[in-house]
DNA sequence: ACGTCGATGTATCGAGCCGATACATCGGGT
DNA sequence: ACCCGATGTATCGGCTCGATACATCGACGT
């Protein structure tokens, strides 16, 4: 997860662990808190032995004076080989990426995502909240007796809570398909 | 988290992991996922360990019913310490317990918590909340021209979604503070 | 000129949790 | 007679968090 979040933000532009984390935070701000650098840092590092992302080279003419410098930024720009495996994550598009977090993600990528994988992903994920609208429903007809008033009114905010997230993903979805329509128009 | 759910959950009786896992998952199905079993088993070890939680002893009379006679199942039942560290961490309701997550797990319970604590942790939430709602009102302000239309998309339904649970919030609290004043009333 | 304070910046560690996996029994349907 | 889905207990590797440590920098007041 964090691995495709990295290679995404660092698409636009080299960056060093601190920016790559704050840039995180605004893309991802609507969905979860910003990833803690106990998860970057070492990721960053893996990601650079794998081979996806590299140390960006300092210009010779800002290196002049290593006077007291014992531990300097460290740039990370993506690779050809990066690039590529960010391409194939996002493509992938396994049933694991309609989790809330793992869906939201993907979805703040859908810039750099084909429009097929885009539908794909958009009607999984209503799918799954549709799955999840019925299980509550079912809980508050089945057990609705047994359960205090605290509880009830946890599941109903939920409910409604998945019940408006399905209507924004038909509107999305019908925009997509719109898209699409006019595209082969387009085409033709 | 999950120690805090399961004590929660034992509280209403004797139940063993499978269960216990049922039972969490319709309480909290609003909130999150059903916890792992790679995360029950080894709690419920440690709780028992502890001395939060204990084996049942079977009763004899209801071994030889085909219906209550269960296989090797281990069932627990919460012991009086265990009731003692329920109510602690109940009620001391840290600045942690503010997340999505521990919140809801939080309020599932409410049934079981002092009238102020519950008033504590709605006003911690909701603040938390229109923290998050006015950074990310922030970001679609600042930061609008440079990111992209999904990503922006993905901001207003984050923005439409925190600005409900504040108004669900205040309705909680608002029901909270009228309950106080008619059990004080009662008290006159 | 001096301190200090908040933002910037890199990094590690223990602990919690998940998903996959293994193994076993039970009741019911074919 | 047989299989299958629900029930049931348990472990393991891997990801992530929160706490912590340490260091630099510019801005601010005194």
């Amino acid at each position: 997860m964090l691995e495709l979040a990295v290679l995404g933000i660092l698409h636009d532009g080299p960056l060093h662990g601190y920016e790559v984390r704050k840039e995180l935070s605004t893309k991802l701000g609507a969905i979860r808190a910003a990833f803690s650098y106990g998860s970057l840092y070492p990721v960053l590092r893996r990601m650079r032995e794998l081979g996806w992302i590299a140390e960006e080279e300092p210009d010779p003419a800002q290196t002049a004076p290593p006077l007291t410098t014992r531990r300097g930024k460290v740039v990370y720009r993506i690779t050809a080989e990066g690039k590529e495996h960010f391409s194939t994550l996002i493509t992938k598009a396994g049933p694991d990426c309609y989790d809330d977090e793992a869906f939201g993600v993907h979805f703040a990528f859908f810039g750099r995502t084909d429009p097929l994988v885009r539908l794909r992903i958009l009607e999984g994920r209503r799918r799954r909240v549709e799955e999840k609208r019925e299980g509550l429903r079912e809980t508050l007809h089945r057990t609705g007796q047994r359960l205090d008033s605290y509880t009830l009114e946890l599941q109903r905010h939920g409910l409604e809570a998945a019940d408006r997230e399905v209507r924004w993903l038909n509107e999305l979805i019908a925009n997509e398909q719109s898209l699409d329509l006019s595209s082969i128009h387009d085409r033709e």
